[in-house]
DNA sequence: AATAATTTGTATCATATGTTACAATAATGA
DNA sequence: TCATTATTGTAACATATGATACAAATTATT
């Protein structure tokens, strides 16, 4: 018996029902949304500029395929990889509706990629008419607005330490005053924008200092006081 | 002659045509949207407490008259104020739609003041119907994240110097090579998140290297080459 | 012009962190 | 099990910055 019966007309970017953006529209109405929108797609061979810094955000664009990464040039000429993007997440989703809105990185397509594209106003349309699509993108953009919040305040500790009291009390607790590092030293660090032996040491004089008994990634949580006391330096 | 014939019935708020978020809106069809978006007044006297910290938001709070303040409570009881609020500006404008959104401090009124409250459903309604108030929304949230973003990658430079280099290159040419600082050392080194003294040290460093000439809050960029390597660390 | 109040320039000292290097330990794979 | 690699613990030193203090210079006020 052939299946044909059973199936129904297959969407044709089936990828967009994981996007934060379109998550939860039904499968027919995205596709007549879509096809409302005017959407473009957009195809990048690897290597090629898919956007400039300091190019004004005109649209929209979605990762359908492919891989590309945002990347800054210092005056040498070096690249520095910000983040790779790749399906189904949009470039710089946060930024699109702001007053003179522009890319803040470079954008290259790390291989042979397709973007969706939605111009600023036909999105904005589009928004207005399904609520499922207005409600994901303010979400998109309000969590990155406390994520970048969240990241700004963690950096305003001054001392490593302060940080390191912060994370910790952040960990989910194992059990009784016990948690666990689900990172290496070398990647905390990285996170905490410092050296991996300066972690090192701030680790050791936590302990040193009694506040925790750290053994490997395993810390036990001595004096709660004293670490909340770190977090407000 | 009476001008009663030439009123017409006055706003409500008229404070709210200024406001980032209604801005724009024509007079009766604000007062229109209003009426249809269940909105509240609530009465604060002063020093009450508007909103705590890590209360869940519910509504979307824009002061029409009076001032509020949020502010952080250390261990200690010590209050530490972040910011005010004035009319007609809003409360945790891009947090509202986060995911789990809460508020990130405490909010006291400063004076006795209004807000004007209208539920996170409400305000989407209201955006889905006017497209003005959905594209002045977004900007004031993409603005909020595109602000935080920035003030990270400003907070990444590890050096004064590099932090002061930026700083500098930034700030509007006078004149060939001149530009003029626009804020005291004090608040300078208080928006890099240092102390004055170092501030100053920097200032008479790049000097001293040559970079620039600096002549109270006059600045002549003497090395461009230098300082935005400096930029760069 | 005289005086007061801010703002700026410096100095000294203590400390946190970066840098570099190497050994010790733990995790991984043959 | 052994060997290899990744991770962690420390050390020594240089440097940037914080903290504090005070004098000089500038700006505001009378």
């Amino acid at each position: 018996m052939k299946k044909a019966n059973f199936e129904r007309k297959s969407m044709k970017y089936p990828v967009l029902k994981n996007s934060p953006i379109f998550k939860g529209v039904r499968e027919d109405e995205l596709d007549d949304l879509l096809h409302r929108s005017n959407y473009k797609i957009r195809s990048y061979h690897e290597g090629t500029v898919v956007a400039l810094a300091d190019d004004e955000i005109a649209s929209l664009m979605i990762v359908i395929s492919g891989e590309v990464r945002g990347e800054m040039v210092d005056m040498t000429g070096k690249r520095i990889k910000i983040e790779d993007i790749r399906p189904p997440m949009a470039l710089a989703a946060a930024f699109i509706f702001g007053p003179g809105s522009r890319y803040p990185v470079n954008v290259v397509a790390n291989v042979d990629s397709e973007m969706l594209v939605i111009s600023k106003g036909d999105f904005m349309r589009l928004m207005q008419s399904n609520a499922t699509v207005l409600s994901n993108y303010l979400s998109v953009v309000c969590s990155k607005a406390m994520f970048l919040s969240g990241r700004l305040r963690f950096l305003s500790f001054r001392t490593i330490k302060g940080k390191l009291a912060h994370y910790i009390l952040n960990l989910p607790l194992k059990e009784e005053n016990r948690v666990t590092l689900d990172k290496t030293q070398e990647q905390l660090a990285d996170y905490f924008g410092v050296t991996r032996p300066s972690l090192a040491r701030a680790l050791a004089s936590l302990e040193e200092a009694g506040l925790i008994n750290a053994k490997n990634r395993n810390i036990k949580i001595i004096d709660w006081e004293a670490l909340i006391r770190l977090t407000h330096d």
